[in-house]
DNA sequence: GGAATATAGCATCTGACGGGTACCATTTCA
DNA sequence: TGAAATGGTACCCGTCAGATGCTATATTCC
C-alpha cells in the first residue's frame, strides 16, 4: 500500500537516464536495454511523459526523448502526476479538476486533518527534484558509467 | 495513486472515535451507524486493529473496542500498518519480513535515492500520532524534504 | 438456563485497475 | 524507399481492494 507503481518506478529511471545523459537525444529503446525495463511499456509511459511536457520528444529515425526541463527544477511530483494522474492521498481530497464531493463530506470525523496530511505529502514530493534523485551520492560511488553500462553486485 | 485505502480510511475514523470517547468500550456497530461506514468491513478493519495491538476488545453483549495504547503514542505509522501491511514506497524497499529482493536490484539505477526517500516517507507518518488526527487542534506543520536532512541509512 | 448481543475467524465473491501487449499511423534519416 | 523511431489507441489478464456471509465463541440480561 502506498506504495509507487511500476509505472512510476520506470517513469524515473527513464527520468533519471535523461537527466544523466544531458541534452543528448536518448530512444526508449536504449534506456530499456540498459535498464532492462519492458521496451513497450516504457515507450507508453514516455508518450506520457512527454505529453505532460516532462520530456521533449524528436520522431523519426535517430529520434528520441530529452528532458524539457532542467533536472533541477522538474519535481518528483511532477513525474509522478505525469504517469499516475494527480496524487491523492484521500479520495476525497481536493485536487481540482477530477475531484468529487466525498459522498461523507458533511459528517467526515477526519477530513480536515487528514486534508492537512495530503497538502504535506505534496509539498514533500514537490521538494524532490528529479537532481536529487538521479545525482545521488551513492549512485557515483559506483562503478557506474554516465553512459549506463554497469553490472554493480550487491 | 499513492492513496490511501477505504480501509485505511474506516481504520483512522474508528481509532480516532475511540480517541475521543476515551476509555469507554465501543461497539463496531456504534461507530458504523456514526460515521455511516459499512459495518461488515468495520468489523474486519477493527479485528485487524486488534490483532495488531492498536484496540482492545471486549467480546459479548456490551462488548466493543477501546483503544490499547494512549492517542499520542500510536502513530499513523502503526494503523496503516495494521490494516494494509507494511508501507513500501517502492517493493524493492528492505522492510525486513517479506522483502523479496528486487530483481533489477544489481543495475537499479535509482535504488539508492528511493530508499532514502521511502525511510523519510517511513518517518513523515511515524511522527504522526492518533491524537494529531483525533485533535485537530493539537496538530501541527512540520517542515519536510530531502535536502538537507540527515541521511538514514538502510 | 436461554435469548440477545458482540467479537473471532474464516471463506468467498466481484469490479477495477495495474502491468503488459498489439497494432497501425506518422515522421525522419540514410 | 525502407528502416527506425515516436504518436495514438485499443485490448488482455491477473491481482487485489472492497464488500459480504457464515459459523463459533464469549458475555450480559432476563
Amino acid at each position: 500500500m502506498l506504495s509507487l507503481t511500476k509505472k512510476s518506478e520506470y517513469a524515473l529511471i527513464a527520468i533519471c537516464h535523461l537527466a544523466r545523459v544531458g541534452e543528448r537525444v536518448v530512444s526508449a529503446r536504449e534506456i530499456a536495454e540498459l535498464h532492462q525495463v519492458p521496451l513497450p511499456l516504457l515507450m507508453n509511459i514516455l508518450k506520457q511523459l512527454n505529453q505532460a511536457g516532462c520530456v521533449n520528444s524528436v520522431r523519426g529515425a535517430r529520434g528520441g526523448y530529452s528532458l524539457a526541463v532542467p533536472a533541477d527544477s522538474l519535481t518528483l511530483s511532477a513525474v509522478l502526476r505525469a504517469v499516475e494522474g494527480p496524487v491523492r492521498l484521500v479520495n476525497c481530497a481536493p485536487v481540482g479538476t477530477g475531484s468529487r464531493a466525498c459522498e461523507r463530506a458533511g459528517i467526515c470525523s477526519i477530513r480536515s486533518p487528514i486534508h492537512k496530511l495530503h497538502h504535506q505529502f505534496l509539498r514533500f514530493l514537490d521538494e524532490v527534484t528529479v537532481s536529487d534523485v538521479a545525482f545521488d551520492e551513492a549512485y557515483y560511488e559506483r562503478p557506474v558509467g554516465m553512459n549506463g553500462e554497469a553490472a554493480v553486485s550487491e
